[in-house]
DNA sequence: GCAGTGTGTAAGTGGTTACTTGCTTTGCCA
DNA sequence: TGGCAAAGCAAGTAACCACTTACACACTGC
């Protein structure tokens, strides 16, 4: 592999498991298994290599929901776990980036490279369920997609962290957040074409 | 005030700002307003402050729901508004200690000093609602509350960080979390005493 | 007055950080 | 086979880190 790209990659991952202050360039280095020279050669400052490889670690693609809205349930469990799983899978690295927003302010730019944010997607899916009558229209689609993705982001950060309280699996979780969110919306089941008994 | 308390409180406020890494002795003792030798002096080390000012920190009562529910929006309201505005006035201290937990795992304790999660406080209000009736039987209560204050703990944690995806005020948020939370739930408007028109 | 306690200043310990300089080695392509 | 860019090694820079030692000063109760 290119050594650019192995620093890159190695470099995220350092930052994920140290934070900023703690990916020191030899660590750095070390995990990429080149010199330190190497890195300094390559990038120049510890600062241009990290902006680099968060910028390449958060480009993340966010999946899409149907344009005509068929099976609600099925749609959003799917969704929602795709959600979950990318937010889990990074969960370590947005933890530092959340922590250290507020001293470099520079690398929320990084983080916020994907045009639309999953909120206005799911958003945009409440506005059409709500077009077509299968959600009550006195709900607002911008507070509501806020809802269940915040659950589900919570369930992403603070899970592997007090397992005590997560005491039932996630796909119980998954489930419960989208019946509950399609409830909450007032698209009751058998009212619309799905699985649901 | 004592010297110990400026300390203490010094430490949790740089810790805060800069993380573990980021409050060094130096910066500590100089926001408490006394010398760096005089921290060593009281606490021995920084990591014995630190542990001591996390612990004082975090110790933050947590607001109870009522044992016999009488109006769930007016309720439910408060409570989330007292768990917004707590999260939230310590949201960078916990974005920090969220993010440092894999490396200093002992920290957590500290944090944990709480007897019971709020999470467990919702879920026993939602158990009530179910025995009188006012709830849906087929509602996970430990889901249920999961899903609450999931959605108002990443209003405090995210809420701040990219504010164009929360456009809408945070008094209308909660309002909305709460009424679609009682729909997903079962409990209506109407259906008990409550100010819902 | 005086011992004891707690604070301050000055200076310095060894270790780590980001980053640099000078020189050698490696590998690839003509 | 020769040239050359890219990698490595050894060593060192100044700054910063947690933490220590030595000593002077202020306050307290007796």
């Amino acid at each position: 592999m290119d050594i650019r790209e192995r620093l890159l990659g190695a470099a995220a991952q350092v930052y994920a498991e140290a934070g900023y202050r703690g990916a020191t360039t030899r660590r750095i280095a070390q995990q990429a298994g080149v010199s330190e020279i190497t890195l300094f050669r390559q990038f120049g400052s510890k600062e241009a290599l990290m902006l680099e490889a968060l910028t390449a670690a958060s480009r993340t693609a966010v999946l899409a929901l149907p344009e005509e809205p068929a099976d609600p349930v099925r749609e959003l469990t799917e969704w929602s776990r795709g959600r979950f799983e990318t937010l889990f899978r990074i969960r370590s690295l947005l933890r530092k980036v959340m922590s250290e927003v507020e001293e470099h302010p520079e690398i929320i730019n990084c983080a916020k490279s994907y045009p639309r944010h999953p909120v206005s997607f799911l958003e945009q899916y409440v506005r059409r369920l709500q077009a077509r009558g299968w959600a009550a229209d006195d709900i607002n689609p911008k507070v509501a997609a806020a809802m269940l993705v915040g659950a589900i982001f919570t369930e992403a950060m603070v899970r592997d962290m007090i397992p005590e309280v997560y005491s039932y699996g996630i796909e119980d979780a998954l489930d419960g957040y989208v019946r509950m969110f399609l409830r909450a919306v007032g698209c009751e089941a058998g009212s619309v074409a799905t699985r649901q008994p």
